[in-house]
DNA sequence: CCGATCAAAATTGTACACAATTTATCAGTT
DNA sequence: AACTGATAAATTGTGTACAATTTTGATCGG
């Protein structure tokens, strides 16, 4: 058979875990709910199992080697964070994500994230400042070459390191979780196609640059929302004519 | 890459489940599960059980008539939701807040309902306006009397209101995971004493329910945010000195 | 008398068994 | 042949048993 799952799945930004603000465990003695509950999460956010399929237990637990009792607790734990769907005595389903609940992601997302931008302003040191400029040139150079890979993910590295300088962790935990939830579908459809709102998001990402310089908090927060307001309209748009050829073959 | 999930899509009930932990669920059909989680974290939210408290499962599970099983599964979901902590092998004890802690919290608060204000302005009714004003001159009917009571009751009513008209489920969830946590101090110490901020919070009051009144989502979202900032400032204060006497008998 | 070491009890982590509910299969009827 | 109903299989929900770890308590030595 085969692995089925990695064991160094990069489990970069989800590093937290949960809400729980973080104590952030070693890797060392994790219980098995715990080791089942990252691997699983990691599963199903990189969009391993289709929407909505049923999961039957057994055969994740052949999966992961693992009783049902770790696993079930693990399931409880995903469906609160809004992962799966536990329909009573009909087991666990991905949790399909219509239209509108991407939309209210994205812009939850939007107020955390302008919530970072306005606390990053009380906190942000000058080093991180130049660090993120120096993210924002590389992210530029990028644009330049049109290589929407490498600017996704520096735009990724940027966004996290605001939220690094709100020195929140509640937030950070909160930010991380939301960010698997929108991941998972990100995973399934890719955001290219965009070019002409890349050049309006990188403007957008001069005047993010500039408020934080001038540490203008309400601003920043300001800009950031609907920085991620577009990323949204974007998004869902994608959402709408991607999804339903995914969906189509009925 | 992996099948291993038949494609089956039949999925449209949309229960009303723990989007991130939201409190809000029917009544009827609720597995031992639930009930166990909802019993068990409005036990924990009035703070019935002292901060880093032991909590035996074999007592609690006698208290909620119940096997260890749905108890486990709900203590896990709760430290997922950052009430309680689970050390490996030596239990749950319930999460304690240092005053970091609730500055943080305090400021997702602030993040978020900022967040509902802005939103709020998108979608808000003048039915629904109309209500929040009823509610203010009700809350300032309180404020006159110095009712402090009924003030804070009527406070988190208009809040909530807010949060509501933000059309946004995802956000009313995680709003009402943070107002749990941060609910659970509030309990067990009285806010009382405030009365200078008292005045300074009715006239924040009236310049959120401008700003609503005239849709300014931007504006209203940091009112919103200061003036839960200011609520923070209070409320550390008060746990500074007032945590101290409370954690003395150990 | 106080502290250390080791055994006993208690508590937690996981697996498994059984009951309840849902889903699938298959007659029989119109 | 399609539909309805009953029955069988499978799956989920909950309780309990057992192993591993921690906490408690007692004995021994200083």
């Amino acid at each position: 058979m085969k692995p089925l799952i990695p064991d160094d799945t990069t489990s970069q930004a989800l590093t937290a875990q949960a809400l729980g603000g973080g104590p952030d465990r070693a890797r060392e003695d994790q219980s098995l709910h715990d080791e089942t509950l990252t691997r699983l999460r990691d599963y199903i956010v990189e969009g391993s199992i289709a929407e909505g399929g049923r999961v039957p237990e057994r055969q994740l637990c052949e999966m992961l080697k693992i009783s049902r009792t770790p696993l079930r607790e693990a399931l409880k734990v995903l469906a609160s964070e809004g992962l799966v769907e536990l329909l009573p005595n009909r087991g666990a389903r991905v949790r399909p994500l219509s239209e509108q609940d991407l939309g209210e992601l994205f812009d939850v997302m939007g107020g955390l994230e302008g919530l970072a931008g306005r606390l990053a302003c009380e906190h942000i040191t000058d080093a991180e400042i130049a660090e993120i400029e120096r993210l924002h040139y590389e992210m530029y150079g990028f644009y330049l070459h049109r290589d929407m890979h490498g600017y996704f993910h520096v735009n990724q590295l940027i966004h996290q390191k605001i939220v690094e300088a709100s020195r929140n962790a509640a937030l950070k935990s909160a930010y991380a979780n939301f960010a698997g939830r929108i991941r998972r579908v990100r995973y399934s459809a890719n955001f290219a196609r965009k070019r002409e709102r890349w050049g309006e998001a990188m403007r957008e990402h001069e005047t993010i640059l500039d408020a934080l310089r001038r540490r203008a908090g309400s601003e920043l927060s300001d800009i950031l929302f609907k920085h991620l307001r577009n990323k949204r309209t974007a998004a869902v748009e994608h959402l709408k004519t991607d999804g339903m050829a995914a969906s189509e073959p009925a």
